[in-house]
RNA sequence: GGGUCAUUAACUCAGUCGGUAGAGUAUCUGCCUUUUAAGCAGAGAGUCGUUGGUUCGAGUCCAACAUGACCCA
């Protein structure tokens, strides 16, 4: 630790140095006239506008790397279009003053440099300096050009200083706002409204989850950070708003993992006169959308499965997805005995108080979900983890509901609503039995909402998609962290 | 919550059987006007995650704790 001190101390001290012999270490004066993305785009398509005779241009950015020979020296510069450019700086041709502030400055230091093009022997376009200045000198040090920044929790915890040396990490969350966009496009294309609805609520409803708990002290009474916004959004199409959508951030007060960060990003949109099929061939569309803009296909690759996105996709019932793929007998959905012993056959525990239908949906989490490779659609959920769907007429023991599984993760929720208050009320009630009962991620007792309904919703279908999981999925990352510019850390020791 | 592994210089990593801490990069001092992880010569840089324990002696063995990664629930 008193090295890092000494490092830091003599670069400091350096600083000074430099500003002492009247030196400005941040003017804020510099007029950057290109990108090195364009420079980048003339010498692909008008090469011979270039050349010590041709066009000039004035770029800034970060010294990444620096070769120094004496009197003349190389620099790469990357700057903000992630690109890196090589400028060659010759002390007989920038001055003698730039050149010797040049020889003080360090990699990672800002700076700006003009002049034109031209090759070296190795055919590398180069800017010759015309004139070189500092633009913002730095204190601490980059790290090792070669290796980089490795080590996870300093990548997190120093996003920036990641973002600095990994390009592919950098590549992550251009894609990701690219996946974003191509979202919102989608949507707002199909008449879709964006809307924002509270991130403060003084009931968390809409998912099984535990909330954050806040207090607000002007009104004194509490309030709680939102584990989703279905039920605004709703309040919203009853208002008459027939399309909505959000992208926004939820927060979940659970545990952290590689598939959970407290705070994460969903989309959630409702579609009034639609059912849940309307609404899995709307997905299946924007997927296909999302795919051929990210990786310019229909296909991905994550994790050593290539993955199709090509229409339609299967779609199987939660029953008989159990039954094909963890070879379950069909006779045993209506037998919870026979249930429970499967259930422990397979190695699956299961407290015995739970509802068939709940014992059937932990069953299929276990054993189908990890299988589901492939885009599937998993439709009709038992309506006692389905509080919001809309039964199913045929058979209302079951909701009109899906979930979309890829990679063998959940990627989207969607199902038809609700809309009779009544049978909405006893649904609620149910849950809060469960909450009496010990289950603290049941739902609360929304009565607002319900009186919502009382006023009439339309039929409507809504649905809502992970954005983090959905990101991970199309940039090969393997954990949620990575997708996530500050992923929730525990303090760290040092501070 | 449980298990396994990791934590050594600013960064990436070695460190054998327990015997006074190593490399490359970065830094500093020289030399060098076409390098591509430039080169050559030299120098400095460490409370080995933290706290205890065992030992004549601990980076190394033991325990607890902290942070992270992976696996499991």
């Amino acid at each position: 630790m008193n090295d890092k001190r000494d490092l830091l101390e003599q670069r400091r001290e350096k600083n000074k140095s430099i500003a002492d012999s009247g030196v400005n270490l941040y003017p804020n004066n510099f007029k950057v006239e290109s990108t090195i993305d364009e420079i980048r785009s003339i010498i692909e398509e008008s090469p011979e506008k270039l050349g010590e005779e041709g066009l000039k241009f004035t770029i800034a950015g970060r010294m990444m790397a620096v070769n120094k020979f004496g009197k003349s020296s190389f620099i790469r510069i990357k700057d903000g279009t992630g690109q890196r450019m090589q400028a060659y700086l010759a002390k007989d041709r920038v001055g003698d003053d730039s050149y010797s502030l040049f020889k003080q400055l360090d990699i990672g230091d800002i700076v700006g440099v003009s002049g034109p093009l031209f090759q070296t022997k190795t055919g590398e376009w180069t800017i010759y300096a015309d004139s070189f200045s500092l633009l913002s000198k730095s204190v601490r040090p980059l790290p090792e050009k070669f290796h980089g920044l490795k080590d996870p929790e300093k990548r997190y915890r120093r996003r920036y200083v990641d973002l600095i040396m990994n390009e592919d990490v950098r590549n992550i969350f251009t894609t990701r706002a690219k996946i974003v966009q191509t979202i919102r496009e989608f949507l707002t294309d199909k008449k879709f409204l964006e809307v924002e609805t509270p991130m403060m609520q003084p009931i968390a409803g809409g998912a099984e989850a535990t909330p954050f708990v806040t207090h607000h002290n002007a009104l004194d009474m509490k309030l709680y950070l939102r584990i989703a916004p279905e039920l605004y959004l709703k309040r919203l199409v009853v208002g008459g708003f027939d399309r909505v959508f959000e992208i926004n951030r939820n927060f979940r007060n659970e545990g952290v993992s590689t598939r959970h960060n407290p705070e994460f990003t969903m989309l959630e949109f409702y579609q009034a006169y639609s059912t849940y099929k309307d609404l899995m061939d709307l997905t299946e569309e924007l997927f296909l959308k999302i795919a051929n803009k990210v990786s310019g296909s229909s296909e991905v690759e994550y994790q050593d499965e290539k993955i199709s996105f090509k229409n339609p996709w299967k779609r199987i019932s939660l029953t008989d997805a159990l039954c094909e793929t963890a070879g379950m007998d069909k006779s045993l959905l209506t037998d919870k005995d026979g249930l429970l012993r499967f259930a422990e056959e397979k190695g699956v525990t299961i407290t015995k108080k739970e509802k068939t239908g709940k014992i059937i949906t932990k069953l299929f989490e276990t054993l189908v979900e990890p299988k589901l490779i492939q885009p599937t659609f998993v439709t009709d959920y038992p309506v006692e983890v389905s509080p919001l769907s809309r039964r199913n007429d045929e058979n209302p023991e079951f909701t009109e509901r899906f979930e979309l599984f890829i990679g063998g993760r959940e990627i989207a929720n969607g199902f038809s609503e609700l809309n009779d208050p009544d049978d909405q009320r006893e649904r609620f009630l149910d849950q809060v039995r469960k909450r009496d009962e010990g289950d603290l991620e049941a739902h609360m007792m929304d009565t607002d909402y319900v009186e919502a309904l009382e006023y009439g919703m339309p039929p409507t279908a809504g649905e809502g998609i992970g954005i983090d999981r959905l990101v991970m999925l199309f940039t090969n990352a393997p954990s949620i962290r990575e997708v996530i510019l500050f992923p929730h850390m525990r303090p760290s020791s040092e501070q």
